[in-house]
DNA sequence: CGAGCGATTGAACGCTCTCAAAGTGAGTGG
DNA sequence: CCACTCACTTTGAGAGCGTTCAATCGCTCG
């Protein structure tokens, strides 16, 4: 299936009729308070799964952020190839369990982190990812707005725009065209992420 | 096993050699940042489980709140159960799953709430566990100190303690001792946790 | 070339933090 | 039984970081 940006791929609260695997793009996941604030849980790329869940319903929603194709698992079938081959279900909690262990790190960024560290996380887990998906650490393209990676660090996009600004003025990073950062100092900026 | 308040369960980056079941009492769980700055991503109540991991280390330090009673499921015993009842994978991947939409709920909480929002939001969260543990709605036991309530939503101790006494003040909770809180309007706090 | 959206920059405010002190309660020993 | 200690909580005052509100900049697209 294809979506272009900012289509919706499933919202919150909707039936979890299937699984989707990521082929290309870029997906982002996030939640809603009732006065519109917003948080996304998680940026996904290709080889990333979305609409783990056992509950009903999607406890969030699911909007492409540039032209995404993904791979569409309906439960029920899902669940007749789990049952004929159980190695299935062990990979599914071993990506749930890998989803855990990263959303923890997230909740130590968000409850602990100042503007400046939690940018800098951020750059060095999307070149880690980058890495991961067999694309070179720098540059890092940056798929999604500045309003985008704010609701995902829990800033305003004004606080991400100074905190890019410092950085590229401190010389840790370079921002590039095609919205790529360059991350001409790497270890200053890992130290920058843990606190120092 | 026993364990009494303040003694390690297990550290973050030991070998992950067992999954665990609280028992009665408190856990807490982990995560440090090297200049000490503390995040505490969930506490666990009889019942819970803590210890589900993939990986070959903890991604996170366990402590006890309160004397605790936990079982404990060595990782190679366990593997030769899920072998033999590939059902309990299925519940291994619906305890994970379910942990999962519980730490993308908190990550909006960090994110995006105010502190008496965090406040109310958690008093109700620990109502409803209190609940499911078969337990009355009100008045909620706190097991743990304000650092911790602190370190688990992103503030200091004194930040707590003030929106606690602004909560009573309004007349929405009561401080009882022995460390209760008796949530005398659940409605109104229902509104506070959601940004009303 | 103008419209429009997102990003950047500026100025002032305010929520939460920091630093400090006082209050409270449980446990200990005289 | 009471004074004392120690840890934790509460309260106060002031500062700072990130937000809010506003304006400008820059790029893309029609």
């Amino acid at each position: 299936m294809r979506f272009a940006p900012g289509m919706p791929i499933f919202d919150e609260g909707e039936s979890a009729a299937a699984l989707y695997n990521v082929t290309s793009g870029t997906v982002k996941l996030y939640k809603h308070l009732p006065d519109g604030r917003r948080q996304i849980t998680g940026f996904l790329f290709a080889g990333d799964f979305l609409g783990l869940a056992v509950k009903e319903t999607y406890s969030y929603s699911a909007e492409a952020v540039s032209e995404t194709y993904v791979c569409r698992f309906p439960r029920q079938k899902l669940e007749s190839v789990v049952r004929d081959f159980p190695h299935f279900q062990q990979r599914l909690y071993s990506i749930a369990s890998n989803e855990l262990a990263v959303a923890q790190d997230q909740m130590l960024l968000l409850g602990r982190k100042a503007a400046k560290e939690k940018i800098a996380s951020f750059l060095l887990t999307l070149s880690a990812r980058a890495v991961r998906r067999g694309q070179p650490a720098t540059p890092v393209a940056l798929q999604m707005g500045r309003s985008d990676i704010a609701d995902y660090l829990g800033l305003t996009t004004e606080t991400v725009s100074r905190s890019f600004t410092q950085l590229k003025s401190a010389g840790v990073i370079r921002l590039m065209e095609g919205n790529k950062v360059d991350l001409a100092e790497r270890d200053r900026l890992q130290e920058i992420a843990e606190g120092n």
